[in-house]
DNA sequence: CGGAACATTGACCCATGTCAAGTGTCGTGG
DNA sequence: CCACGACACTTGACATGGGTCAATGTTCCG
């Protein structure tokens, strides 16, 4: 029931330990990318799985027509590629400078070979991920341009406070774009959206990517969808 | 590449063979549901996986206002209750008078023991259904009614080619309801969109629950977003 | 200082939602 | 066999949230 209330929006990652792979990863080659480098791209044989050291990748689909979809954004911890079988099914692209381990997916199947218990691990890392896809995919579907943004910042909020940070003031690594394209929103939306929120005293920009969440009640109201009042 | 040009619009389930899962399910217990009965609910403890045998369910969650998001329809061959850890995570209701095998999830775990590719699979099975969901995803969140409702006709299309039928005249056994909350719309627009594409003669509407398509060349531009034209 | 990229704001429009009748269609009981 | 009610579907009139197009502002970096 929680994730209703709060739906997870969580990037299309898997951020518990797997056990078997931390080893791996800490002896894993070291990758950088630039911002606005692809990591991989859709199509790409699938050759390795990424964990984020620093900085933050975006992964997104492209219809034929040009629309895109975010799919989510990989953050420090969160592991890359899961779930691709044989070629990628999204673009990665760096929206900031990044540092990545690399581990090709060889070690996954000799990992799961070694021990029994490292598939199923897999397996539910998926679910997790499955959960959260599903939940952005209620927030996009069935929630208005606020609701979702405001569920999109509560997200980060508590991603803050995870981090020990305070849950009331954070930086957004990506443009109005790339929330756009995530919250099924156009740029112009998601920037009246920020200023309906300005207006209401509910947040504040000090600059258009630092958010300062000024009334965290009334905006968990309103990601719940309790909206429509003062 | 062809994901997007075809979005899988596919059951959240399994239909490849788990393998080990097989004799088992062969031997599972069986259980009848009625219509409009629930297999289980959200938040019920995960006692078992399930696969159809005959009818249909429909799978969704349901928001805290009441809105209803249809996540995935199962029909005889897929699996339901993968990837719920612990409880489930969505209800399921038969939309259709339904019979199904019922598997006790300790089995997942005892085979994942003693076959340690058995893990593996299960991970590649959800894989699958990830990438369906975020088909899905791209489907409600970047397309027009028309080419939602036309991209959902022509998977059951291939559907039931697949299942060595013509693909040129099918039976829907859901509502205009569960059409408008698996596509993200209301039932009034499913109803308009139909009508629509009766009008255009695309398709036509022997009975309200049995589709006969026209001109599938057409649909298909229609579904890939080639629209604005004829 | 200049220019590119990103963000904001305004005016307008349209697809889809909402509300409200109608119209089948099916199953049950008289 | 018909009458009735329940339910699903269709259709129409209207409202509106968010998309589109078009300036204008702002920030950052070379």
């Amino acid at each position: 029931m929680q994730t209703l209330s709060h739906p997870a929006l969580q990037p299309v990652v898997n951020t518990r330990p797997l056990g078997a792979l931390e080893e791996s990863l800490a002896r894993a080659s070291l990758r950088r990318v630039e911002a606005k480098e692809f990591l991989f791209a859709e199509g790409d044989p699938t050759t390795h799985i990424f964990r984020v050291e620093t900085g933050a990748i975006a992964l997104y689909k492209i219809l034929a027509d040009g629309r895109r979809q975010v799919v989510g954004f990989a953050y420090p911890g969160d592991l890359i590629g899961l779930g691709a079988q044989g070629e990628h099914l999204m673009n990665a692209q760096a929206i900031k400078p990044t540092r990545l381990r690399c581990l090709p997916i060889t070690i996954l199947h000799h990992a799961a070979a070694k021990d029994p218990a490292f598939g199923f691990r897999l397996y539910e890392a998926l679910a997790g991920e499955l959960a959260a896809t599903r939940d952005l995919m209620l927030t996009t579907g069935l929630r208005s341009a606020t609701e979702r943004l405001v569920s999109f910042l509560l997200a980060f909020s508590r991603r803050s406070e995870r981090h020990g940070h305070t849950p009331l003031e954070f930086e957004l690594p990506m443009t109005r774009a790339d929330i756009g394209d995530f919250l099924g929103l156009t740029i112009e939306t998601v920037s009246r959206t920020f200023t309906k929120l300005k207006t209401l005293r509910l947040i504040e920009l000090p600059h258009s990517n630092r958010v300062k969440i000024v009334d965290i009640d009334e905006l968990e109201n309103l990601a719940d969808g309790e909206d429509h009042q003062g």
